[in-house]
DNA sequence: AACACCGGCAACCGCCAGCAC
DNA sequence: GGTGCTGGCGGTTGCCGGTGT
């Protein structure tokens, strides 16, 4: 898509709206000279008009090496499809499992395609006779507990609208935080996901076969 | 050709946790 | 313990291009 034409100014006369692709320069030099950390100081001593926020969020989702942007797979799709199941809006360690993926992709793109696929998906089963009972909405994790999540599936119908809505998690029925410390995630905390999807990948294999 | 509408996505915003002092 | 700062996260906004009428 084409970049957002750069205008306007923040409050305190930062820079606003899209980056140009001198700003980009004048970050990735500067991150690559002192490290991506201390984003404020980063903000002020590279002369980018821009908050450190802005120039974070920036790194993160565009510059950073080994990035990958666009063409997500269907096996990248499966994987958002299935670690959203397990946790929800959890958009960052979702990422986490994506190698080259960033929170700010994986949101956008559950927004603007998986949330109409799953959307559709339910309609047509509404549509069908109705066999199956829905099972009762399971708690989904919340970020190591703080911040009343935005994804209890208690609230499907509430705070996350549409989204949340088409899903009801029919086969995953647990509190995620019962069952994982959540106090170990991380990139290295992330084995218990690795389980799970090999566990949940074992019994959809065995309910195909039945 | 002109206009309206819609979808995709980059960027912003507000909240919260962690840390230093 | 209180306060301020910083970074991280998820939700939301708004621009732009594509498409339909």
């Amino acid at each position: 898509m084409a970049p957002r034409v750069n205008e306007g100014t923040s409050k305190k006369g930062m820079n606003r709206g899209a980056w140009t692709h001198e700003e980009d320069q004048k970050l990735s030099q500067f991150i690559q000279l002192h490290g991506a950390k201390r984003w404020k100081t980063i903000a002020i001593k590279s002369g980018l008009n821009r908050c450190g926020k802005s120039c974070r969020l920036r790194w993160l989702n565009y510059l950073r090496p080994n990035i990958k942007r666009g063409n997500i797979s269907n096996e990248e799709e499966d994987l958002i499809l299935r670690l959203h199941r397990l946790l929800g809006n959890r958009w960052s360690l979702i990422a986490g499992r994506l190698p080259g993926r960033t929170d700010n992709e994986i949101k956008n793109y559950w927004n603007s395609h998986l949330c109409k696929k799953l959307m559709n998906k339910n309609n047509e089963k509404a549509r069908a006779p109705a066999q199956q009972q829905p099972s009762p909405p399971a708690k989904e994790a919340s970020r190591s507990e703080p911040r009343e999540p935005t994804t209890t599936s208690d609230e499907n119908e509430g705070t996350n609208g549409p989204v949340a809505a088409a899903l009801n998690p029919p086969e995953i029925n647990f509190n995620v935080n019962e069952l994982f410390d959540f106090s170990m995630e991380g990139c290295h905390g992330l084995d218990w996901v690795n389980r799970f999807l090999e566990l949940e990948e074992d019994g959809l294999m065995n309910s195909e076969r039945r």
